[in-house]
DNA sequence: TCCATATACTTGCGCGATCAAACATTAAGC
DNA sequence: GCTTAATGTTTGATCGCGCAAGTATATGGA
């Protein structure tokens, strides 16, 4: 395959990442979320015991370790996350999922799923699960 | 396909594209471009007599009117492009590649296709294809 | 034990982008 | 030919995020 059609690869893939970004925010803004709050949210969720270190979080959502204080500030003040020490280690500060949160996560969720089906609608099932499998190899 | 798997698709996708914007902003920082700034090289040097009106910029490179007259400012400024009046209407300014301009992009976009080329090393060419297909079809 | 280095987090500053509003010009209906 | 609406662009205020530097704690040798 030739290096420009790799380049309009990874050109699609942005202008593919835009779109998305753009028909996700509208409908998540009614739950009062952004779309990297609701990539927090998730990643608690799934968390063992609902409780992650700030900079694992960081790292899972691809943002810097300053990013994430600035963005769990309010969500904090909102109470759909809450600060908690670390025991073995006094550097760290944990962040948990508070059942409020839990509760907007899982209706946020919803909105997101739907969203996920309207956007990947033109594809069939078969395509669905190849194009999983290629961006899952490409990570 | 379950909505779930079409979720995570979605988040993949996410994922995805903070990668490959983490791996272009360096390379492409060696010219003195961000990478909106590439786009916009691209769009001008693929466009008839490499000459755009701004909203039909910000609309191909998904940004808004006035990220376009921001981005462009500094742009103008070193002299990778340049503002020219529509003759037909005086609302419009058209945006224009100069020949310094031209000469960057060449530059930049090989540097563009060595990091595609990287990024898409994981898949074999058949691969490539189908997810060009499959990107083109959400498109 | 103490010091050097590494790790987790926060803060100041700056950049890139958005939205809403202002402004200029063009187009359409009567 | 007016008036009203639509279109293209710029400007002000603001937000989200990164980087570099600062603080606090932890760890691994000498």
């Amino acid at each position: 395959m030739s290096t420009s059609s790799q380049s309009e690869l990874i050109l699609r893939l942005i202008a593919l990442n835009t779109r998305i970004q753009k028909q996700i925010a509208g409908p998540l803004s009614f739950h009062g979320l952004s779309a990297t709050e609701y990539l927090v949210l998730r990643q608690l969720h799934a968390a063992p015991e609902k409780k992650m270190r700030r900079i694992d979080l960081a790292q899972q959502i691809g943002l810097s370790a300053s990013g994430v204080t600035r963005l769990l500030n309010p969500m904090e003040k909102v109470g759909l996350i809450s600060k908690e020490e670390a025991a073995r280690d006094a550097r760290v500060s944990l962040v948990t999922l508070t059942k409020a949160g839990e509760t907007i996560f899982t209706e946020a969720d919803a909105t997101f799923a739907q969203v996920a089906q309207a956007v990947m609608k033109p594809l069939g099932g078969e395509d669905q699960k190849n194009l999983s499998r290629l961006t899952g190899e490409l990570l």
